[in-house]
DNA sequence: AAGTGGTCTAGACCACTAA
DNA sequence: TAGTGGTCTAGACCACTTT
């Protein structure tokens, strides 16, 4: 397990240290193959199998046509979820921008935006189960594209049960905001959320759409929303990709 | 963009296919290099950079010696960090078998295991801050990894000033469990925690220390807890990889 | 035009695992 | 021992970006 390294092993520990001790600092071009090959005396196929590693760990970025990069840490927005669809906290800080996620990123001094599309779908069977519609029961889905700085940040699709918003202001593609999330604002109040969290790769698709650097993890953060019966009105799940966000809850201890 | 795919990128996108329609079930092994190379015809490096893209995305995991197998979802353990530490809870359930991630797991018909050390360190930066100590103030860090089934699950690191715990029993080495945590067993009541997560891959370490296969993303969950006046009392830092965990949160949502 | 990385080939040797 | 993947070489051509 101590034994030697090989060669692009050695490569890759070498600049791993340099990355690390911030010799080489976060945007700066590593050494290009043509240099590493030189300096080391190695085979061009050797040379980018060791950064290779590197750019499987996430330390380093690769650009288009011109050098890699040390990977550079975005400025991470804060969501806090505990807080985000509360009907006391909405009233309190008044906020009338948008939700409170559009606040988070505006207080911050950048320009939120998002982007809705509003459709009929059969939802995915994982979807189907967390609200308890049946073999052939329809969902109204919102999908958002989030950006900051007209950088794409995160996707958060909205799964509402087709029988409960049909026919409401829910279904026109535009934005809509209210206390307690957009399906108060028919009448329908969620009392509770149950949020699950997971860790994965993301797919080539939402790799695509938020523009992700490889080696770039998501969290999945699904919310599902009930009444005050047990029953669900709302799943919403969102793709937050790591390198930008950071999930945030504030849990009483009692 | 919808253009010509590179031959490695065919390979890819082939063996993508198989995977997701489930002609490639999880647990199976993928067709070898040499099987590859003829079915194509294209040359191994060809072959090896299209499954490569596969293992990067984390759809294939790679065995020694012998083959390259469908990745298997584990069985997540899911971990419930509303509850985790509430003392109201551990009143309710009874439990005594140790905390709520060994109850959970051991509800599951797994059986949960933990090693713990104990040491003083000056902490890391970020923990200094979190919990509002000096240029030289130490810590007493608990450093745990918790098994299933005697696999490596999670690691989990609880860092407390070290002027609030010198002399207690939490400076052995031994598991202490009690409602509301660790702390409330020498007096400390934390009334309020906030919790972050961070999405991002394992450093080296991680890897090694929980034998996660290439491409498996980690959460780090970061609890912090603080007494009734707001003074933190402990950090808690937790590395959860994303292929054996969920973490869950119930919110009311009023 | 020069420099970068991406793709590809046709070899070779080695370490590990299963039969 | 046969089959697997891991490492390595010395070439080649190409697409993209910067100067």
């Amino acid at each position: 397990m101590r034994g030697k390294l090989t060669k692009n092993q050695q490569i890759a520990a070498d600049l791993r240290t340099e990355i690390e001790s911030g010799a080489l600092a976060p945007g700066e071009a590593i050494p290009s193959e043509a240099q590493l090959m030189e300096r080391y005396g190695f085979s061009r196929e050797t040379v980018r199998a060791g950064v290779r590693t590197l750019v499987e760990e996430g330390l380093v970025t690769t650009g288009w046509g011109q050098g890699k990069y040390v990977r550079e840490a975005y400025p991470p927005v804060i969501w806090d979820w505990s807080t985000m669809e509360s009907r006391r906290r909405h009233e309190a800080d008044g906020s009338k921008v948008g939700d409170q996620w559009a606040s988070a990123v505006a207080a911050d001094g950048h320009k939120p935006r998002q982007e809705v599309r509003v459709s009929i779908v059969e939802p995915p069977k994982r979807i189907r189960d967390l609200l308890q519609l049946g073999e052939d029961g329809l969902a109204v889905v919102r999908q958002r594209v989030r950006y900051v700085d007209n950088l794409p940040y995160a996707l958060s699709d909205s799964y509402m049960p087709e029988s409960l918003v049909a026919g409401t202001p829910l279904m026109e593609p535009r934005d809509v905001h209210a206390p307690g999330g957009v399906l108060a604002s028919v009448g329908l109040i969620q009392v509770k959320y149950r949020d699950e969290i997971a860790v994965r790769m993301p797919t080539r698709e939402e790799a695509e759409k938020l523009s992700l650097p490889v080696a770039t993890p998501v969290a999945e953060h699904t919310r599902t929303g009930y009444d005050e019966d047990g029953k669900p009105l709302r799943c919403m799940v969102t793709i937050l990709p790591g390198d930008r966000h950071v999930i945030r809850y504030e849990v009483d201890a009692d």
